[in-house]
DNA sequence: TGAATAGTGTCTATAAGACATTATGGT
DNA sequence: ACCATAATGTCTTATAGACACTATTCA
């Protein structure tokens, strides 16, 4: 016997004249933080592109879009991507969902962000439509740029430390200031923040680093990859040690990206169950 | 001078033509992991209610609600925390955001998972419009268990390992499969896996497990505490080597709550920056 | 051939893990 | 007085960190 609610309406007859426009909704939007490493290995990599509608009008802003509505949001964040980069397979992962309410003042929109990883970015980035084009960042405890050199845009912001109170507990947190005329669009900052923090900390527990380089890498590669997210140096012995167990050798030597001899390749490999 | 778009229009221009209407939206809801510890300190709780309604009538699902327009998430969360347990200035912190088409049948849900945690539990949970009550939650290598002995309500998973590929590396996830007639609603269960995933993950490396108990406590029952979140045993001595340097004394003895003899009380002590 | 970088060996400090022992309070 | 449990001491093993050294290769 099917089960009905307290107005006798089994689910079917529930369903039916359910009014899904009883609400005002919000919108919801992708957005994509697109990392990687380019071939002059001296810092990390982000893909930003020219907004050319209001509002932000001509401001640098993070790939997306507003999430199709039989679509899952891995799958929106997808097809940005490949959109923006023609690329598939790419480790895409979400970090964080902003709902402050007046984050977009077109109306109500609700964003969640994906981290995407991408191998030794090419030198222009691909979606030259709207001016797609690869920033440096560089994160340090007390300021966050965002630049890139060919076209002289930088964008850069103090970070100072607030601590925040949630139930018993305080934490500290960076709160970014732009110091520079050029900002990043919407609250974009606070998401790259997020981003980078989030990736700084699963670098250390997972295998993640290894979406930054190609298929076969040398250890000096690998090694300044870990010290580019990190934001520090790191002894080579050590790092070694730590990694031998993730990669086998190819057999074969190869030029680092980085360096200027040749030295072994390995490869990634994955780890036993 | 001010900027204009491609058909000349500035941006207050572009807002008041903007109809925020032209893209069908999703629904988005916060629902709440409501998690504590009871007086037996046998196991962790959770706060579940019965649903009145379709879908998914008389199941057992987490409390939640859909967000307001003018609204955060954490507010959102917030609100309905108090509306279920009359308790502000507790521990909330935003776990994942589920995005699948069809995980509500009424209409596209958007959901974002908040993660509540509060001193411990009354003997029944507060709003009983809807019969909440509080569950023991049992999480293993190869089991989750959701129950409550009063009413006799189990609701039992199995887990398995999967493997999951995102861009080059591989990791293995728990995939739950209901083994009982009772089961959560919506995709409930995994949201409880992510969060109960997510707890043992930062209770090492963070002071959260402090909103888990009173505000001066024994250190055998915080000990316990972080025994029912990590799903094991921890030795003594080393346990309170590493807590010491987060709590101080309050000079004053009392009675554990698992325990049979006086201990030493003490309170959480805020870490120096 | 020599400077720069690839690659290895080893020592120390600190943290995690495991028991063993002593102290104390309640029945 | 005894037993359970609170509290502490100490030993082993693993890991993080630091630096010194050897080997190789490219200019």
């Amino acid at each position: 016997m099917e089960k009905r609610n307290s107005r006798g309406q089994t689910e079917e007859e529930f369903l039916r004249a359910y009014d899904p426009t009883k609400y005002e909704k919000p919108s919801v939007s992708v957005d994509l933080l697109v990392m990687g490493i380019d071939k002059s290995y001296d810092s990390l990599k982000i893909l930003l592109i020219k907004r050319r509608e209001h509002p932000f009008i001509d401001c640098w802003a993070l790939p997306g879009g507003f999430i199709g509505i039989d679509e899952s949001g891995y799958r929106a964040a997808g097809r940005e991507l490949e959109e923006e980069t023609g690329l598939k397979g790419i480790y895409l992962e979400q970090i964080y969902t902003f709902t402050q309410p007046k984050r977009d003042p077109r109306m109500r929109v609700i964003d969640i962000a994906y981290l995407a990883l991408i191998p030794v970015v090419p030198a222009r980035a691909g979606d030259d439509a709207k001016d797609a084009r690869w920033f440096n960042v560089s994160f340090g405890s007390d300021a966050l740029r965002v630049y890139n050199g060919e076209i002289g845009v930088s964008m850069e912001y103090a970070l100072s430390r607030k601590i925040f109170h949630n139930g018993v507990v305080k934490y500290t947190n960076y709160v970014p200031a732009c110091r520079t005329e050029e900002r990043l669009a919407f609250d974009h900052v606070e998401v790259l923040l997020e981003g980078l923090m989030n990736l700084r900390r699963k670098v250390e527990y997972t295998d993640m680093a290894f979406n930054l380089v190609p298929e076969t890498f040398t250890l000096p590669d690998l090694q300044r990859v870990y010290e580019l997210i990190l934001g520090k140096e790191v002894y080579k012995a050590n790092f070694r040690d730590k990694i031998y167990e993730k990669v086998e050798e190819t057999g074969e030597k190869g030029k680092s990206i980085t360096g200027k001899k040749m030295s072994q390749l390995y490869r990634y490999k994955f780890p036993e169950p």
